[in-house]
RNA sequence: GCGGCCGUAGUUCAAUGGUAGAACGUCGGGUUGUGGUCCCGAUAACGCGGGUUCGAUCCCCGUCGGUCGCCCCA
C-alpha cells in the first residue's frame, strides 16, 4: 500500500538533499484521494443535511464509529474472501503490533458496537445512521476513490419486510428531492436454508453451459458462481438469461419475506424494478437485496456502466450473531455520496436539479485608519453577534482592496468606516450591487443593516417566483405575490417601501456598547 | 491486479529536436476614502529518472501521476 508513496519520497528526498536551501520537494495527494474544496462544499453541506433530515425524519439516530477497527472485524463481517477485503483493504500493522484496517464500509463497525454495547437491551429495532469517510485500496476510476464517502441506515433486531420496504423509501425520497432520477432493483437471495441449494442448482447450470461462457466467467463459476450472474459480458447474456432463478428457490419464509417486501414498497409508492440477477458483493447479505441505479443508464440500451450504483444494501439477518452477538435480524443501506454528487451536478447542469445555495454574505466591514479599524473590529463582532454574516479584512488598509474583496465574497452591504466617520459618529453603508451608499448614525448601523437585509429578501423572494412562474409575461398573480410579500414585510419593518432613502426616525433604539 | 489514452504556468490550452506562448487567475499600478468594466505592468510551467542525440519539453524506455475501461464496489 505504502509503494508509490514511499518511491516518490525516496525520489523527492535525493532530489532535495543536495540542492541544500534549495526549493523544498513538492508534496501531493495520494493516489485515489480528493481534496474537498470551499467551492464544492454547498454540494457536500446539501447532501449531509440532506442525509440528516430523512434519516431523523425515519427514525434514525446518529452513530460514528472509528475509522480504524481491528482488522478482523472485517474479514469476519465483509467476508475474507472478497474483493473487498482480499486485496482492497488498508490494513497495517500499528505500532503495537496490533493488526488494524481503515474501514473499507459502515455496516461491520456498526453492528460491532450494536453487539459491544449490548444494544439489544434497547428497544429493537435500534436505527442507526452514519455519514463518513470509507477506504478501500482499489485502483481509481470513474466513480471510484480510495476514500470516499457514504451515508447509511442500519435497522438492527427487525425481521420485518417494512424495515427493508422503508429503506428504499428512504432512498428513493432523497433521489427525488435531489432532482435524481432512479431506479431501483430488488432481489432476494435467500437465507441459509434455500441459497445452498439454489447455488448448486446454479452451478450445475453454468457447468452444463461453460464452453458458451465467457474465459471471466468460467474462472468465477469455480469461486463465487453467484457473481457469474452480473456479468456484462456479451457472451456471458444468453446463458444468464435462461439460468435458473433464486426467486424459483427461495424457501416458503424467505418467499414471503420477499413478497411482503414488494407489497410494502407499493404502499410506500417506491417504484422498482425485479432483478432476479442481481446480487451483492459482500458475504454478509440475505434475502433482500438492492441497489438504486440512475435512471439514465438505461437509456441508450448500451451496457449498464459498473460503478453505477448510487446506493445500495439489504438484509444481512446473520451478521450480528456472526460477529459474537445473539441472532438478530437486520437490515440497511449505504450511500455513494461522491458519485451522487456527480449525478447532481450534472442533473444541476441539465436545469433538472436545483443547485445547492451557497453562503451568503451580509456584510462587508471595510475601514480605513487605526482608529476605525479599533472601532470596526467592535462593531464585527456586534454583528456577528445578532447572527448575520460577516466578513473584514482588518489587515488591509486600502479601501480599494477591500471593496475588491468585498465584491469578491459577493457581500450585500459593505459598511465604511473611516476617519471621518469616527469623528462624526457616522458610518457608510454601501449596496453593493446598486453602489448607492448613504451616511447614517453611527447608532443605527444594525437597525440599517437589519432593515436592508430585509429588503433584500424580499426582493430576492419576489425573483424567485417571478423564475417559478415562468417565461410568460409577469401576470397579475405574480404581482399580488410581490405585494403580499411587502405588505407583510411593512406591517412587521413599518417602512414606506421608500427604496433607498431610509429617513425613518429612529425611535431611541437601544444603545449598545 | 490487468489494459487503453494522457502528463507544458494556479487553471484551460498552444508551439518547438537548439529550454516555451496565450487566455483566465493572482499581484501591482492607472484612481494614496470606494468594488464588479476598461487600460498598463508583473508573476509563473515543460512530473521524475534513464537512453538516443552535438543538443530533448518534443523521439525511445522506465517510473510516478491523471483519466477511462476490466475485476470489484458506493
Amino acid at each position: 500500500m505504502a509503494n508509490n508513496t514511499t518511491h516518490k519520497k525516496k525520489g523527492a528526498e535525493e532530489e532535495a538533499q543536495p540542492a541544500g536551501e534549495a526549493q523544498a520537494a513538492k508534496l501531493h495527494l495520494l493516489r485515489g484521494f480528493k481534496d474537498i474544496f470551499p467551492a464544492d462544499q454547498p454540494y457536500w453541506d446539501r447532501l449531509r443535511s440532506l442525509a440528516e433530515e430523512f434519516s431523523t425524519a425515519y427514525g434514525f439516530h446518529r452513530m460514528d464509529t472509528p475509522l480504524v477497527e481491528e482488522t478482523a472485524l472485517f474479514t469476519r463481517a465483509v467476508g475474507d474472501a472478497t474483493d473487498i477485503v482480499e486485496k482492497e483493504m488498508f490494513s497495517f500493522k500499528d505500532r503495537g503490533g496490533d493488526l488494524v484496517a481503515l474501514r473499507p464500509e459502515g455496516t461491520s463497525g456498526v453492528v460491532r458496537a450494536y453487539v459491544e454495547h449490548g444494544m439489544v437491551n434497547l428497544p429493537q429495532p435500534v436505527k442507526l445512521w452514519y455519514f463518513g469517510p470509507m477506504f478501500r485500496y482499489d485502483r481509481p476510476q470513474a466513480g471510484r476513490l480510495r476514500q470516499f464517502h457514504q451515508w447509511g441506515l442500519e435497522s438492527l433486531g427487525e425481521q420485518h419486510p417494512a424495515a427493508d420496504a422503508e429503506l428504499l423509501a428512504v432512498a428513493t425520497g432523497f433521489f427525488r428531492e435531489l432532482g435524481i432520477p432512479v431506479v431501483a432493483q430488488v432481489n432476494s437471495i435467500g437465507c441459509a436454508q434455500c441459497r445452498p441449494g439454489y447455488v448448486e442448482e446454479l452451478t450445475n447450470y453454468l457447468k452444463a453451459h461453460r464452453t458458451q461462457l465467457s474465459e471471466e466467467s468460467r474462472t468465477r463459476l469455480g469461486i463465487a458462481p453467484l457473481r457469474v450472474l452480473d456479468s456484462k459480458a456479451e457472451e456471458d447474456r444468453e446463458v444468464i438469461e435462461s439460468a435458473p432463478q433464486m426467486v424459483d428457490w427461495l424457501c416458503d419464509s424467505c418467499k414471503q419475506h420477499f413478497i411482503r417486501v414488494l407489497e410494502y414498497l407499493d404502499e410506500f409508492e417506491v417504484s422498482y424494478a425485479l432483478a432476479p440477477f442481481l446480487v451483492r458483493g459482500l458475504d454478509y447479505y440475505t434475502k433482500t437485496v438492492f441497489e438504486l441505479l440512475p435512471a439514465d443508464v438505461f437509456e441508450g440500451g448500451g451496457p449498464i456502466s459498473s460503478q453505477a450504483a448510487l446506493a445500495a444494501g439489504g438484509r444481512y439477518d446473520a451478521l450480528v450473531e456472526q460477529l459474537g452477538g445473539r441472532p438478530t435480524p437486520a437490515t440497511g443501506i449505504a450511500f455513494g455520496i461522491e458519485r451522487i454528487i456527480t449525478k447532481y451536478r450534472e442533473a444541476v447542469a441539465a436545469g433538472t436539479a436545483v443547485a445547492p445555495s451557497a453562503r451568503t454574505l451580509d456584510v462587508y466591514m471595510a475601514q480605513l485608519g487605526d482608529q476605525a479599524k479599533r472601532k470596526a473590529m467592535r462593531l464585527f463582532d456586534a454583528l456577528r453577534k445578532e447572527d448575520f454574516t460577516v466578513a473584514a479584512h482588518f489587515a488591509k488598509d486600502a479601501l480599494k482592496a477591500q471593496l475588491e474583496h468585498a465584491n469578491r465574497l459577493q457581500a450585500k452591504l459593505t459598511l465604511i468606516l473611516g476617519q471621518k466617520e469616527v469623528i462624526d459618529d457616522t458610518i457608510i453603508i454601501r449596496e453593493m450591487s446598486s453602489g448607492i451608499q448613504e451616511i447614517v448614525p453611527f447608532k443605527r448601523v444594525r437597525d440599517e443593516v437589519r432593515r436592508r437585509l430585509a429588503q433584500e429578501e424580499v426582493r430576492e423572494t419576489v425573483d424567485e417566483s417571478l423564475k417559478v412562474a415562468g417565461e410568460g409575461e409577469p401576470s397579475t398573480g405574480e404581482r399580488r405575490t410581490t405585494n403580499d410579500v411587502l405588505e407583510e414585510e411593512e406591517t412587521e419593518g413599518e417602512d414606506d417601501r421608500g427604496v433607498e432613502v431610509p429617513s425613518e426616525e429612529p425611535d431611541a433604539n437601544a444603545d449598545e456598547e
